[in-house]
Parts: C-alpha cells; structure tokens; sequence
DNA sequence: TCTTGCTTCTAACGTTACGTTAGCTTTTAA
DNA sequence: TTAAAAGCTAACGTAACGTTAGAAGCAAGA
C-alpha cells in the first residue's frame, strides 16, 4: 500500500532537488523511511507530508534549523512565531520599501538633469539614506519642531529639492577655485541659500546658531557627506563667508 | 592638507568595521592610500568618498562585485542599472507580501478555530504558495473563464473559506475509518459540497468532467497536496463515491 | 553472463560579505 | 623601558544548497 520511492522518483514528484534531498537528511531534517544495505534512499509517502510541512515554513521565511526545532522538539507556540515571523516580514518590507524610494529620487533625478556627476550622486544616495539618523542628530542642537518641518516635505518636493540640489552642487563643482567674490560664484551660492530658504524660513537664523554654537559637524563626517573635496570645502567657506558678510550688509541697508 | 587616518580612526569616521576594510581591500575594493614598510593601513579623505560610493550602492542593493565594476571599469550606465535594480527591488517586495498575505491567513485561521492540526495547517499554507500554479494547471483541462472565477475571490471570502475547510478537514479526519454511509459522516462530506457549491457554482460538473476525462491528478501531488494519508484518502474516495449517488437518486427524485 | 548506460552514493569545494578568534608584531603612552 | 593598545595575517564559520568528481549499484539487452 505504502510507496517507496527512489530518491530520483521522489524528486520529480515533490520539485525538490536531490541534492536538498541529500542535504535534509544529512542535517536531520528529513530522513528517508528506508535505507538500503547499499546506502540508497528510498522516501515514503509519509516523507512527502514532512516534506510538505518544511517547504511549507521555507516559504514563510522560516531558517531550517528554526523548521528542524519545530518538527523534532514538538513543542512550539505556533501563533506566536507566525506573528513574529510578519513582524520580520515587515520590517524587511519596509526596508525594501525605502530602498524603492531611494531608487526613485535617483531615478528622476537622473531624468530631469541628464547624466550626473558620479559623486554628488552617490552623495545624495547616501543623505537619503541617512535622513533618519541625521534627524536624530539634528534634534541634539534644535528644536525638534523645526527639525521635522525641514524634513516634513512631500515626495515630490523632496524630488524637486534634489534634483535642484544635484544641479547647483555641480555647477559649484566646476568652478571650484574661481574667485569667491565674482559675480557667477556668488550667484550661483545665492540660489543654494534661495533654495534653503525656500524649504525652511528659517534657514539662515539655523546657520548662524551653528556658528555662533561652534557644533562640530566635522566629527559626524559620515552622517554629512558632502560632495566636495577638503580643497573645495575650504574654498566654498571662503565663498560663503563672503555671501554671508555681503548679506548681512545689504539686510542693514535697507 | 590631505589627512591620513589610521585604520581605526578612519573605521570610527565611517561607520564601516576594521574587518570590512581589510575585506575591501583585499578584493580590491577599496585600497587605502598609503602603506606603511610594516603594513599599516591609512587612508585618506578620497578614500572616504570612494566608501561613501560603495556605501551606497551596497544600500541600493547591488553586490560588491558590480560594485568594483562599477568602480574600476568606467563604462556603467547607471540609469539603466538603476531601473533594472529597482525591477529586482520590486520583485523581492512583491515576493515578500505574498507571504505576508499567507502569515494573515494563517493567523487569521488560528484566531478563528484555535488550535489546528498541523498537517491540515501546512496543506492550506502550500496551496495558498502554489496558487498560481495550480491555476495555470486547471487552464490546461478547463475554460480559463471558469478557473479564473474560482480563484477570483477576495481576501475576505479566501480567509473564510480557508478557514472552514480547515474545519471540516480537521473533523473529518477526526471521523476517518468509520462507515463511510453512516449519517453524521454523509453530513460532513455533504457541507464540503455546500462549500465548494457556495464558491463555484459549477463545483458538480467540473467534479464530474475530472471524473469522466480520468485527469491523471496523481502525477502532480505536489500541486495538489491533501491533508489526508493514503489510507484515508481511499476511505475519503468510498464516502464520497456513496455521496454522489445518493445524491443524483436525490436529484432524480425530486 | 557480460556489458552498457542510468541512477545513486560520498566527499569536497564554491557561493556572499563579512564576524570572530588566534597568535604575532608594531606603535604609543607612561 | 615597559606595558597597553592597535594592527597585521591566516583561517575558520555562516545558510542552503549547486556543482563537479570519482566510484559503485542496478536493470536491460546481446
């Protein structure tokens, strides 16, 4: 009444390779019901049922020794572990989730500038990547009122800030060295703070507490990436210290 | 100007383990600016941007291997690169919410009948996995309208009928053996029917044209896993043989 | 009975991206 | 000068098999 199949018969039947078939029973997890004297495995209908329940759990994303604890110790709160287990699952979703949405800014980017330089990309990437752990970051200095604003944007706003950003960022790039105090160099830094402000009002106030407070951003390199080198960083201070004096002269003037 | 740092700092700046970067170097990853006569590791701040690339890409998702071919052999399209990766991220969440929809229905079935025979339990988990191939089978032998409208329920209706047939699964198992014409068996086999009736109403025919074209279901147990031994299956076969007659008299009769 | 071809066996390495010792050398601070 | 800290290489471990390689078993035809 009861079957036994070769390992090779068994095989096509289940879809499961033989070599799994081999490594299941070399780890206990399933064992052929006969063996002959010549070593060959021969499997049951009974095995097809165990093997029903371990393909079953692979699929819910379970590791095999979990499936092995479950099928040999048979003393396993099964509702507990499937709520665990969609617990992993939505965390992995929402992981991927981000990556998506990484992947979509990148995209659009690309799309609305061309081709791009491959470091102010990457440096993107990298800030979108760590925009939570930034916002952690920022709320040590400021209100956090003021930090979720900068970052409560839309998507699509958010998109539109990159691609904006990408583009002045690269333009910086390829005058990098120039005289600070010209005319294009200080246009250029004037639609960045534009760009600010427009984003948050409060920008400028922002940048002069970092100042006045002395944060060391430096120490925190890998949270704030930017896309210039030392050389340029030290350069675009010249031509933000500049901006800013120049400013601040024109505010008092009117 | 241009800094070193030892390993270890440059290891604290980035985020990145002293491991990774002796791994990263010697795949040729990422290869610290400078050696010292006794093999002293220091890098230098372009190496932070080379990382700050690789970081981000490991995070969109991309193997260390494209990665250094990205990196070495300047000839990448990135934004081709970018869609086909976000197509691969898109299978992955796909894949994943699939089984976050068979972790609902199973916990659903649990909230609904307690505990659960474990054996009944996986057979539903493994149908609902093999969803899709099942149905692309049945469009081998019936009209893809009529496959189409058994599958074509909604997550509601689905989670209700798993969970009844785990039901009557798990009782009639329970009454497997007994005389198969005997009055309280005849009625489990008979609200199997109603069910399958409530969901399809072509369920008889369809039932008999499997009977009449001897449709080798046998040849794909796999597809078709049932929560029944052999044994039982035969003793299922003889109940449900007795059923089928009584109820065309039953028909005829009226 | 022998041979041929198919199936199966064990053993062992390869895969990915590092984590984790272990044992040894170099650098740094007291 | 010496002890502690930091760094080095080498090597194994991880998860779940895929992929040879070489030997042996098994069924069928000559």
């Amino acid at each position: 009444m009861s079957k036994q199949y070769s390992i090779g018969d068994f095989a096509k039947k289940t879809g499961i390779t033989i070599r799994t078939l081999h490594y299941y029973d070399e780890i206990d997890l399933l064992k052929p019901s006969f063996i002959s004297v010549s070593g060959r495995r021969y499997y049951s209908d009974d095995n097809m049922i165990q093997l029903q329940k371990i393909v079953s759990l692979k699929y819910l994303g379970y590791p095999l020794e979990k499936i092995h604890e479950y099928i040999h110790l048979h003393d396993w709160d099964l509702q507990e572990s499937l709520q665990f287990q969609k617990q992993e699952m939505l965390q992995k979703r929402a992981q991927i989730d981000r990556v998506i949405r990484t992947l979509d800014h990148a995209l659009f980017m690309m799309e609305e500038q061309g081709s791009i330089n491959s470091t102010i990309f990457m440096t993107l990437i990298h800030n979108i990547h760590n925009e939570d752990e930034q916002k952690e970051w920022l709320k040590n200095y400021f209100p956090k009122d003021s930090v979720e604003q900068i970052y409560n944007l839309s998507e699509e706003e958010l998109k539109e800030l990159n691609s904006k950003m990408v583009h002045l960022f690269d333009k910086l790039k390829g005058v990098a060295g120039q005289d600070p105090t010209s005319q294009h160099v200080q246009a250029l830094i004037h639609d960045y703070f534009a760009l600010a402000l427009e984003v948050y009002p409060g920008a400028f106030e922002l940048v002069q507490e970092l100042q006045d407070q002395e944060i060391e951003i430096e120490d925190n390199l890998e949270l704030f990436p930017t896309p210039f080198s030392p050389d340029e960083e030290e350069w675009l201070a010249h031509v933000i210290q500049y901006y800013w004096e120049h400013r601040e002269v024109d505010s008092n003037g009117e």
